[in-house]
RNA sequence: GCCGAUGUAGCUCAACGGUAGAGCAGCGGAUUUGUAAUCCGUUGGUUGGAGGUUCAAGUCCUCUCAUCGGCUCCA
């Protein structure tokens, strides 16, 4: 008599069967549709293939399209389909290593002759057809010295490195599906067929390092996605279309917001009036905001003289983001990567006493930084930018409070621009890392505790910290759900060390302050960058450029929109009149395109009733306003930071 | 920086190795208009830049710059 196994399934009951029996048997006893839709088997939290044998008493969830796991192993068996596919079209192409990543999966080739967007549409059919064979996806398990010779003898170089590397644990796996043998930890689909049509698609082709090393050899990608369902795939592909259609370099180009021009250099931003328009409003934001939190501001030089940098320690471990030098009467000077080393001179431009402690300046400081041209990425990616830099010297003793203040102050302004799903990061030490290790754990502590007081999530990234303190990197999600990383707050145990810092404390001995390097917004153009894409183009009314477009229907309204025009001006309202000889229709939809807020018509009857027919950018038409209504309710929108209009 | 793709009028895009074109924008004129495009006319180009092949290059080749998708890196 065969011996028997008890299995215990999610709903608690129990189940025997015969010593060896699979997911997939156990599947079919309860239905045959479970069994058509299972897609792999957890085994005591284990994932494993749905015929693999089970040899023990052990608790048992079968997997279907419902469960999160379900996808990534559904990708992973697409990400092999697609090797199969290239390995049967172009036999010479040596396989890498295929993953599966956060929206689909990719797999890496190397082949001398590069894949183009045809062979994507090639290969796309080629993995329908193998999936439409039906073919087996089974998995063998054999020591990594068989996969490596097996490997070797397919002249699959990559993979029999794979094998020796993975393999210095013990036995390794590897699946086959027809002809097509990979290097493959599992679990996957148990049939090609699994992959139904129309769920998948072939996105890309891109350059990328063998094992991500510049030093090591480029191989071809294909990136491609699939979904457990046509649906979600066609959604996905949507959400592509959308972020597309948000695409800040788009729309900084429709919108008039800025440009980058050749002549001047990759990176380096020119703002235009409208988008400088944007800039100012959130600059004095930021600097009311900030002297409402006790800092002060400063101002400092672009540039400043190597024996600078060279204290700071920059020249040492940044000169490679940094431009070249220039000469100036036998000193070297530097363009300045950063702010900081500046904020520090004037700290230490006289005595600091306890008594004036924490001192925070504030500055809007425009920095250069070299990155290489391939980086370059619209208002992303730029050689010149400006942080909204703040520099805390603190006292021990007021350190935590201090940081608490930091992160809640954030916060609020990035709450104020709409933003409302946060995660924060704290990155602990490394391994290579200057400053105390008492002062490490007091300010980790610190930033833990600002993050449980503030009540916003956060992981640790161990050993992440850059070598001179901890930080906490605070990202938002934009109306997309993508994530954006803003904010940072940084200890600095480095820069105090190098230029001796000190106040003299109560004790009336020297003592080393804590320096706290904090960014809000990061910078602002990215941060400008950011805005765009989440309010595709469409300021809320009291970022928008333009706020108020009036336009008079005929040349004998001009006069009353002018008038309009002068007060709402003088209510500091920004406002323009489109007095052409148009048609309504005409101005309405130039003004639309524009994203312009409030469109106000007036005509006959608005000149005579003194009122404005108002039109919002996002909600049509809305009806005859008293002059005095309309503006009590924008200016209300505006002092609220609202984004909706209607 | 690396791999691949792209670069034509202000913008979006056409043009087999054989005279560079369209729509929009701009400009001129007509139209005085009620909630997303009124009509007519018209200007505009060293085809990113530099070399080369060819009787002939936007088109083919080399170099270079920029942009795009990635890799590495990052505010």
């Amino acid at each position: 008599m065969a011996e028997e196994i008890k299995i215990i399934l999610p709903d608690g009951s129990i189940k025997l069967f015969p010593k060896g029996a699979s997911g997939e048997e156990v599947a079919k006893s309860i239905s045959e549709r479970l069994c058509k839709d299972a897609i792999a088997v957890k085994i005591d939290g284990e994932l494993k293939d749905i015929y693999a044998p089970i040899e023990k008493d052990c608790q048992l969830k079968i997997l279907t399209e419902r469960d999160e796991e379900s996808l990534d192993i559904y990708r992973h068996s697409t990400a092999h389909l697609l090797a199969h596919a290239v390995k049967e079209l172009f036999p010479e192409a040596k396989i890498a290593i295929g993953p599966v990543i956060e929206d689909g999966f990719y797999y890496d080739f190397d082949r001398d002759v590069p894949f183009t967007p045809e062979d994507l549409e090639k290969i796309e059919k080629k993995m329908e057809e193998i999936a439409r064979k039906g073919l087996p996806i089974r998995r063998e398990e054999l020591s990594w010295q068989e996969a490596k010779e097996l490997f070797e003898k397919e002249k699959e170089p990559y993979k029999a490195e794979l094998a020796y590397e993975k393999g210095q644990n013990g036995a390794v796996s590897i699946y086959r599906q027809g002809e097509f043998t990979d290097f493959c930890r599992g679990p996957h689909l148990s049939n090609t067929a699994k992959i139904k049509e129309g769920t998948f698609k072939l996105l890309s082709i891109a350059g990328a390092y063998w094992k991500g090393d510049e030093k090591n050899k480029m191989l071809q990608r294909i990136y491609g996605t699939s979904f457990l369902s046509k649906k979600d795939l066609q959604e996905h592909l949507k959400r592509i279309e959308e972020a597309k259609e948000r695409d800040h370099r788009k729309l900084g180009k429709e919108l008039d917001l800025f440009s980058v021009s050749e002549e001047i250099g990759g990176g380096l931003i020119l703002w235009h009036p409208k988008g400088a328009m944007v800039r100012k409003i959130i600059e004095d934001f930021w600097r009311d905001e900030h002297l409402k939190n006790g800092y002060e501001f400063v101002y400092t030089p672009h540039v400043g003289r190597s024996t600078l940098w060279e204290t700071s320690g920059h020249l040492d471990f940044y000169k490679e983001n940094m431009y070249p030098s220039m000469e100036m009467e036998h000193q070297t000077f530097y363009a300045k990567p950063m702010n900081c080393p500046f904020h520090v001179m004037i700290y230490k431009s006289k005595h600091r006493s306890y008594r004036e402690l924490p001192l925070r300046w504030a500055e809007l400081g425009t920095v250069y930084r070299y990155e290489k041209s391939g980086v370059l990425h619209g208002l992303m990616r730029v050689r010149g930018f400006t942080q909204d830099d703040a520099h805390l010297f603190v006292p021990p003793d007021k350190m935590e409070e201090e940081v608490i203040g930091v992160i809640n102050f954030t916060l609020k302004i990035l709450k104020s621009f709409g933003f409302e799903d946060f995660t924060s990061y704290i990155a602990t030490k490394p391994e290579k890392a200057v400053g105390e290790i008492q002062r490490w754990e007091d300010a980790t502590k610190a930033l833990q505790r600002a993050a449980e007081m503030a009540k916003i999530s956060y992981e640790f990234d161990e050993g992440g910290g850059a070598f001179y303190g901890p930080k906490i990197d605070i990202k938002i999600k934009d109306a997309l759900g993508r994530g954006w990383q803003l904010s940072t707050v940084q200890f600095d145990f480095n820069l105090p060390e190098k230029f001796g810092l000190e106040f003299i404390a109560s004790d009336n001995k020297p003592h080393r302050p804590y320096m706290i390097h904090r960014a809000l917004l990061g910078s602002l153009e990215r941060f400008f960058g950011i805005l765009i894409e989440n309010f595709k183009g469409a300021f809320p009314l009291w970022l928008a450029p333009e706020q108020i477009r009036i336009m008079p229907i005929a040349d004998r309204h001009i006069e009353y929109a002018e008038k309009l025009s002068a007060e709402f001006k003088s209510r500091n309202l920004r406002v323009s009149v489109d007095s052409r000889t148009e048609k309504v229709n005409y101005k309405i939809r130039e003004a639309q395109m524009e994203k312009i807020p409030y469109m106000l018509i007036v005509g006959d009857k608005e000149v005579e009733s003194g009122s404005v027919s108002v039109r919002t950018r996002s909600g049509g038409d809305k009806g005859s306003k008293k002059i005095s209504e309309f503006l009590e309710d924008a200016e209300l929108r505006i002092k609220n930071k609202e984004i909706n209009l209607d």
